[in-house]
DNA sequence: CATATAATTCAATGAGTATTGAAATATATG
DNA sequence: CATATATTTCAATACTCATTGAATTATATG
């Protein structure tokens, strides 16, 4: 998968207001389904279905609390956040803005006002 | 607006691969709309619909070609997209990663099974 | 003023997906 | 094994928004 395709699927990924900010609180430290549905007042379904979207993206691991597997802890992924930091970075850059004159209105429909006069 | 309320904003602004494209190609210097119907070969009341979301987003500004009125000149904002480069960098940083031990189980029911042995 | 070009606006349709409610799964405990 | 807790899965609904086609606006020119 390209970096561009990669990016598109990020976006999509948080450009829903309950992602981002499920996303956001796990980036504070690791939090549990229901500590999130405490803190936002989410239905867990919900909240289930919005962490498996960002684990798919890669965003967040999780795993089973040792001592008592009732509960599934999730957290932020470091790594995978630093490099999709970076395609974003590039993608995202005020210096890749260039020059340029537009090529419309083409040479055809130009060239003969300035032949005519 | 939070800046929080405003990257999702972005995001979803970005989320469409039409309009990402439409971006990237205004990234690499001014177009009209006909220039970018023609290499996109989208239809240009569509073009104009993704450049209006973008313009609504700041990423991208607008002006009627000087001389020939019939063109409009559309470029990328390169103020804005640096000030939401900023808004980004904030939010999508490693370093906001905590460590965190979740609250649960709760003090109550973690309680009474260590005072029960 | 009539015609042509560039672009937008508007209303209608369609596709994707967030949300909801109900049922199922996994683990722990008496 | 029965019950309780945490969480997920599934099917159905609702909603947002990209896309389409037709009509409209703005500018230029003969």
């Amino acid at each position: 998968m390209k970096n561009g395709e990669i990016l598109a699927k990020l976006f999509k990924t948080l450009a829903d207001p309950n992602r981002a900010r499920i996303f956001d609180l796990l980036l504070t430290g690791t939090h549990c389904n229901c500590e999130i549905a405490a803190i936002t007042e989410l239905p867990m379904n919900l909240i289930s279905h919005h962490l498996k979207v960002l684990s798919q993206m890669g965003l967040i691991t999780s795993h089973r609390k040792e001592d008592d597997g009732r509960w599934i802890y999730y957290n932020a992924d470091e790594v995978q956040i630093k490099r999709l930091q970076g395609y974003f970075l590039d993608y995202f850059d005020p210096k890749r803005i260039q020059e340029r004159t537009p090529q419309c209105p083409p040479r055809a429909a130009t060239k003969k006002r300035d032949e005519d006069e």
